[in-house]
DNA sequence: CAAATGAACCTTGCAATACAAGGTACTATA
DNA sequence: TATAGTACCTTGTATTGCAAGGTTCATTTG
């Protein structure tokens, strides 16, 4: 994931940036982050959470590591990697941007000088 | 646009809600709405614009007029409806409610009680 | 007055991606 | 041994942001 370019896909999604968030805390497994995302409003499903675990790893955001469970079969523990944390605390630059950006939208402090 | 739809949408992109901010101050056309969003820091191009604005227009949220230019071929300025105001309401609670979930993101409010 | 420039409009094609739906494997329980 | 539950994953579709290219009209410039 470039810099340059998370702008961009934050007007997309705040998906990957929520995940981040989750797994800077600790690492998680799908379905965990899943019911964590659920219990923090964010609903996410697996056909979507599979796939971007799965691109944050191969750019480098993301390692993983088999846990066996006491229920059910073992668990894909994913965590961030130095560079997932990194730029995560780019991601949470341009949240701030994004947020005063909306902040000034809402506010009209946009208008330009008439130029007519 | 239905608002169950917009919480899903606001994932994607931030866009048309930027859009129906700037909107509420006042009417706009296209190039003006890329000129008043990139002073606002979001950066947005015709190939984007013009189609989310038919979207919206499509949907019942904007309409639009056409008015003459002293300068160049005449314009078309989009205006919010009725509708459309309404719509921007629900929006700006879904706003809202985004930034709280992000805000509980990052200060790690989303721990579940450990199940194990 | 013809040509170039600029400002407005719009469309097409591509790539990314969220989601629905469906599939596999392992464990525990009935 | 069959069923349910939990974990993993893939495929196909629809949306949509963006790059690139195209049209029209008014003004300016050669």
């Amino acid at each position: 994931m470039n810099v340059e370019n998370s702008k961009s896909q934050m007007r997309k999604g705040m998906l990957e940036y929520c995940i981040m968030l989750l797994l800077r805390r600790r690492p998680s497994y799908a379905n965990e982050i899943i019911s964590l995302l659920k219990s923090a409003d964010m609903i996410v499903v697996e056909g979507t959470l599979y796939p971007l675990l799965t691109r944050l790893k191969n750019d480098g955001m993301l390692r993983y590591e088999w846990q066996e469970s006491k229920q059910g079969p073992p668990r894909k523990y994913y965590a961030l990697t130095e560079e997932g944390q990194e730029a995560l605390t780019q991601l949470d630059a341009s949240w701030e941007e994004l947020a005063k950006t909306v902040a000034i939208l809402q506010s009209g402090q946009h208008l330009l000088p008439h130029t007519e």
